[in-house]
DNA sequence: AGTTAATCGAGACGGTACGTCTTGTCTTGAC
DNA sequence: GTCAAGACAAGACGTACCGTCTCGATTAACT
């Protein structure tokens, strides 16, 4: 049986990794399956042949493990293809980003983001574990635009940022318009032009 | 025995108004006092002194009550400054919305369209009794930026909307960045920038 | 449209006697189907075509159409052969009765003396309806017995009536042992011999 | 805390026996002082300060409850009287149980009986723990009366228990005519009468 | 090798709220 | 005044999960 490393512990039966690993596992079936809102704590034990005490051992609530088990599986961070124009990269990465929203990927992040609404600690993880990094990656890319002097050196790169990928949450999250790369697209478009000297 | 076939006729016990108006002032109650999460359809009927079933046969879930309950609280629509320019008046009305969105109504909001996620119906309700109406007055102001000569006539104005207010309900609902009024105003000078001739 | 005469009553919409016969006819077909248990006021009310009022304006509770129903598809009186011997015809109406009770009748009665345990009306009504009607038969029939010189005079005939019919509803309600014609006969012939001179 | 001592069981947390007996204490205490009929599961629970769930997971329904309650709180067994004659002792039993009868007792066995005939479970489970121990006892003095010359050897014992005991509960259920002392005794006069030689 | 202590599975527990069911009452307009 | 229709308050039903709590059995590091 593997066992977690942890060498400032010392008494006790070490923390099974077996445990951990078929609960996430567990939990990401499930997140396919019925989705978010059918998940429940019970449901994951069970299917992970586990006691609900080893789950609370761990886990505060269904949110913090669902996020877990959702970063465990995506990527942990967006590759952007890299040509040489960076607004070109940007605008090619918004398009993928778009399709890959329609997907089931699309609807277990907004149960994610609604489930944070409820619970500030899983917000906080979704923010930290996914947000953050592809904030940072598409700043970088934004950065490197005004390096090329592709777009204004002033520009505001978090209000930028904001621009280009708070609208496709919206349409995600609201569903009022259909999200797909064409929007995506024309909103970076429509933005950009506005960030050009 | 016969019955003479009258089906316009209304027949039984009418629908009591005064239920369903203690039942929606009951739920508003309840969302400003513990919040959408915490809101149970049994506390909305203790407190509106009417019976479970009462609210079962007009309501599916508690979302479809929240959201009616939410709607008759809240201005039918947004109302937007009437100057010189239409963009000035755009700016001017997202820089209040910002404002509005940092008080205890944005937190409903985000709860309710964290319901949504969950339940289609419920979305619906809100897109159709809150979205929509203010997107379109949104439009029928930059339509007017248009007619004046503020904005190119080419842009889609679908786009430009969600590029308006998107960023707004990102940050909304995500909380990774400061939503005030500055950072609506930037947002809006940015896109408006890109829109302009 | 029948309408039942009652020359006392000379104001508003006469009572319907179709809406009384449609109530009982529905209760009788239900109790066939569910069984007692299973009979709810909602039920009968939607089978007959007839509002709730009309039923609660006329009958306390279930238990009371119950055996208004009951009474009406039964005969109102036991039939005894007439023999030559009185214990004869004892005998032989006993094991017909025992047949009888193994039947769909044997149930509806126990469910009728169940129900008649939480409601005082509704086995008074049981009792006058069906029990006493049939007590004073079997009581005419055990006092020729008596005129026939075939059992003791001083015997007290309502004790007699009960120890000849109460093992029957005894097994009948309970079930612990066989009801059936063989021991209706055996209980009559061991009681009757108690009763003979 | 006590548990019940169950060697056979090994996983899992302890049945306790405190939930246990104040549930069938409440239940004990309700049936004395609202009856069976008005008993129910959210009101034992209640009074015994227990989950609804503690109690589904160990009964039925609440008849189960009912009787369990009802056993505990009952002698396993009649006590019959010791004298020189079998048929002596059984009569001053029944004058003993008739008696009984006819105080909350009486009141209780009816509803069980009741109960039971919408519940084959119930009725069971009363069968099994009250009536069937009761018609051993009997058995046992009875044959005890054969042996002693007091009876014909010939009589079926399942007849004569049913025909000394049957009309005691005929008149408990049905009411239609005084059950007391004085009847059981005329009851097993005239029966043993019948089986005397 | 034995002790110690945290882990594990199992599952019972007190709770909360669910959505349904049935009861008996009431409120209409039609007859 | 009675009827069909059906809304209403009331409240119990049985279920689903919650998060906590015993248990006995493991499992290694530390004696």
């Amino acid at each position: 049986m593997n066992i977690i490393n942890n060498p400032g512990r010392q008494l006790g039966r070490p923390r099974s990794t077996d445990s951990r690993d078929s609960i996430l596992k567990a939990t990401n079936q499930l997140l396919e399956e019925v989705g978010f809102s059918q998940l429940t704590i019970e449901g994951i034990a069970a299917r992970a042949g586990v006691a609900k005490t080893t789950i609370y051992r761990w886990w505060n609530n269904k949110g913090s493990i669902a996020i877990e088990a959702f970063l465990k599986s995506t990527e942990p961070r967006i590759s952007f293809p890299q040509s040489d124009s960076a607004i070109a990269d940007i605008k090619e990465q918004v398009k993928t980003l778009a399709a890959v929203y329609q997907t089931q990927t699309g609807k277990i992040i907004t149960e994610l983001i609604a489930m944070g609404q409820e619970n500030a600690d899983t917000l906080h993880l979704f923010i930290e574990g996914y947000v953050k990094p592809r904030r940072s990656a598409a700043k970088a890319v934004l950065q490197r635009a005004i390096d090329l002097g592709e777009i204004r050196a002033d520009v505001d790169l978090d209000v930028l940022v904001d621009a280009i990928y708070g609208p496709i949450f919206h349409r995600l999250l609201l569903g009022h318009e259909r999200l797909d790369p064409a929007f995506a697209e024309a909103n970076a478009n429509l933005v950009l032009a506005g960030a050009m000297k």
